[in-house]
DNA sequence: AATGAATGAGGATTCATTCAT
DNA sequence: AATGAATGAATCCTCATTCAT
């Protein structure tokens, strides 16, 4: 047996869960829910089996953890950015996609594909994706496209489909990155799409000049 | 029993593997690849589990035989179309468009969600969809937009990501109808989603006035 | 792997389900419900472990259907047995102890030493032992007993308590040969026994002369 | 924290084992030895798992330590009652069954059951009960039984088989009251119950008159 | 070609037991 | 003496796959 290091009781209780809905988004991001072993998520977590079910009920409150606890700091910070800016609309709308770039990079830009795959078995997780991330967000963007055109900087669009279309490009960037993008010769430039969907969006929301 | 003429047979026997495509597509889209059991698959084609393993030689094999045969028959579609079109750019864009919106609610419209899911356990498939799905796809929209460009009809762009923001709502409205839409309360307009998005985008791309 | 013999696929379906009852009680009798593994029962029955879930839902259901198919036989026999006797009820009161005598020896005397053992984590089995067992095995001494009585052979008694110490012996035989009678140096004689209880039992219920 | 005495603290040590011996014993007795998790013994002694371990070496110490602990006292009080004793053998018997009715609606009562029902799994356990309590009793109610032949009150029998005999009822209301009762319509009335046995087994033990 | 009974590897989950604090 | 976090062996159960008929 491995000598056990002290420092194993050292490490908070608190700590813990974090710690483990960090390994186990690792692993449902690299082979989806069902094909990820419990003993592989305990492994990278650095953890027994059992410890697991000290902190989840079982697999499916992990992975509904895993998504709550992944998007929920982050959507408030968004709200947050939203609510105090100052200044142009296409401005802003250029802030919050680039925040979202951040995302699709990031840990956090797997989950979209795990809800997507997943949502058909987990239907409390697709109502609280739904509901806490769809709605939010999508309510965010059409705030923003509100404001645009009442202060007459953008023209006048039918905003719940015009928010989708805002934000298709960088959802489908955060599928790409974690599906296909391993299988691909070269990596997407995130940046770089997001530049030229800003370019594309702002001209095709650019009110008619008086 | 009543007797069964020998071309009821025969025809049976050449149809079966498409029903069988049929039934699994069903019920992969329901329940993703995982989750699905041949069980059901093999219920849903009225034949036994046995019989499936005379056509596929297992679940991953009749996975990517889904895929393949789901896709490969409208991707040429469009690829006709594409090639045969006279007339202004925005036309053949929007024709493409409404073409793939008619995609997206069909049994077709699953793929994406499944290819997605579970591209990281089945690299092969995922390289398969990568060459003759992504690429083929993305090359298409992509010559479209040169032509615009070329024919003055369009301002200068960079191709490659404006084709994935071509792209973007018209397969988050495929992913969205079959993964979290079902637990919403309203369908997605997809037409009027894409009208919206043509609005956008064709104003966009629009070439300045000389 | 060892020869598989033809012989496997000639057992018929049918013969099955009555095979692994009997397996499992036999094991079920040995270490109780709880500490019986269904690997073990698979094994005695002669097949593997996922044949026993094509014919039993799970543990809990194989271990009703093991009460029921061993109990109800053996009921319905007694109860032809009683409906048919003519003659004195001291007799048809030794002749029913006497074949219960016999179940005490038997596979199916292990059957109240798990009953007993699993009532309060079996509330659906308890309630069908209740009925189908106690409350016709009961009603049916209390026939006789109310026939002696009525026939002048017996005193009157209180029948529903008498119906119980009339009972008592015998099922407390089944219970020590199936658990304590390993570990103790003599074997019961149950036929003794039962005689014994017989004597006193009639001399008991004898109606005072007139 | 209010000032604890060392006194307070001291009897607190020397009562637990037997606070534990009682919560286990609640606990066996509802759910039986398997189907117990040490966990709720704990919280029901109110203590934690670990300080089980304390006091008992592992489950199986632990099971042991309830069916002696709760027993032997017992045990030792019905020998007094018997040795002490003068008048008629029959109301000895009386007596006696009457003070085991009494068992057999306490916390006591539970233990026939279980020990019916692990006497496979714990054969050390089975021979103490054999020894200690099966070969004590039955020979305690032999006693009487002799002393009534020989006294002229009761008629000649097969002492032994009648001792079971005398026995049964009172057991078989224990496990009775632990078992199937919960789920009977109504509770058994003991006391009513041993009145009716103690006049079939005395008038079946009865002396013919000279 | 078709069946479906049989298999057994694989993984989720439980819980008695340990041990650093 | 007491705790309770951590462990991992044990076992139920599922389901893709095989193969005798």
């Amino acid at each position: 047996m491995a000598a056990r290091s002290p420092s194993r009781w050292r490490r908070r209780k608190e700590a813990r869960p974090a710690e483990i809905v960090d390994a186990a988004l690792t692993s449902f991001a690299a082979r989806g829910f069902a094909a990820t072993r419990l003993e592989d998520v305990a492994a990278r977590a650095g953890i027994s089996k059992g410890t697991l079910y000290l902190y989840f009920k079982n697999k499916e409150e992990l992975f509904e953890a895993v998504v709550r606890a992944t998007l929920l700091p982050r959507i408030e910070r968004l709200e947050a950015l939203s609510a105090t800016f100052e200044g142009p609309s296409g401005q802003l709308l250029e802030r919050l996609l680039l925040t979202l770039a951040g995302v699709v990079g990031s840990q956090a830009g797997a989950i979209p594909k795990l809800v997507i795959a997943e949502a058909g078995n987990f239907p409390e997780l697709a109502r609280f994706y739904l509901h806490e991330v769809i709605h939010r967000g999508l309510g965010l963007i059409g705030k923003i496209l509100r404001r645009g055109i009442e202060r007459g900087e953008f023209r006048t669009v039918d905003v719940d489909h015009a928010a989708f279309c805002v934000i298709a490009p960088v959802l489908l960037a955060a599928l790409w990155k974690n599906s296909l993008e391993p299988h691909a010769e070269a990596p997407l430039d995130a940046r770089a799409l997001l530049q030229e969907h800003l370019h594309l969006l702002l001209r095709g929301l650019e009110a008619p000049e008086r």
